[in-house]
DNA sequence: TGACAAAGTTAGTCTAAACTAACTATATTA
DNA sequence: TAATATAGTTAGTTTAGACTAACTTTGTCA
């Protein structure tokens, strides 16, 4: 069985990756049936996507057996749901959108954002929280902002 | 000419019509071959995408003949365009985004936003700019904090 | 332990989006 | 105006990702 070095994952072997990474707990093991109901798929799709991580190196797939992710695809996946927390916490902490909304929202930009754009925006929370510590409510601010209409005005 | 009510867009075909968007200028007009050039695509694989535009009434498209976008298409076209132009503003003018990487990312994560993130990105940018106004630079704040290091610690 | 249900796989189909190669239409210019 | 270059289309292929239906494996419990 030969492995493929993980190139470029499309967005949806990515979200496979999540899905495993968030259905496996600390034992790291998870069914075919939970993937396929989480992501709303047919349980012959995650055979199919199951086979090609394997191919990659970042899952461990034997017919019949539970799931789970190697190390490397550990890391990717880890990497994945970063990327959809951070961008969730901006949706929600920052701009103050509803969570079923920013959680949608990331789901599907998380697989547009690179390392830098992701890390950026880590640091941007981190400062508009940084600010909210040092009384400086820019969240709030913004709401306000929004609110008055100011942002209407060229 | 039956013609589909534009459902949703796939992210391809949102491509396509900004790409007509941006290179039809004032005259409205422009040329299967410039659409493949800009895209990186063949001439063939735009043939086919502007047929799928005219049946949902979003291009004119008449073989061998100019493209042209219709009103709704233009509409749609412009949407797509605007949540691009305020995708890469957010990533330089508030995260500090090297233009390049903004551009790429804002390619990649204008089919990802709904109107209602966009419309409140839009309003952030704009209340970046009303602080910067009065004398506050957040974006500068930001680039220092990132500088610091104060992003690395909890 | 054997029957039945649940989980998983296989085989085959469909669609979207790309491609190439070969052909057709249009435009240019000698 | 005829030859040629450029632009555009057609036909056929490929790939990824989904699906269904039918089959196999595994687990459960009477």
């Amino acid at each position: 069985m030969t492995i493929v070095k993980s190139s470029k994952l499309s967005a949806s072997l990515e979200d496979y990756l999540e899905a495993i990474f968030n259905l496996a707990g600390q034992n790291n093991i998870t069914r075919s049936k939970d993937i396929a109901e989480q992501l709303g798929v047919s349980r012959a799709s995650v055979t199919g996507a199951m086979r090609t991580l394997k191919k990659k190196g970042l899952c461990n797939y034997k017919p019949y057996d539970y799931i789970s992710l190697t190390e490397e695809g550990k890391t990717v996946a880890a990497e994945i749901a970063n990327r959809h927390e951070i961008l969730k916490s901006f949706f929600t902490d920052v701009l103050s959108v509803k969570t079923e909304v920013a959680q949608k929202a990331a789901c599907k930009a998380e697989h547009a954002l690179g390392s830098d754009i992701t890390s950026r925006l880590l640091s941007f929370i981190k400062f508009v929280n940084h600010n909210s510590d040092n009384g400086r409510d820019l969240t709030g601010e913004f709401r306000r902002f929004r609110k008055a209409g100011k942002n209407k005005c060229k």
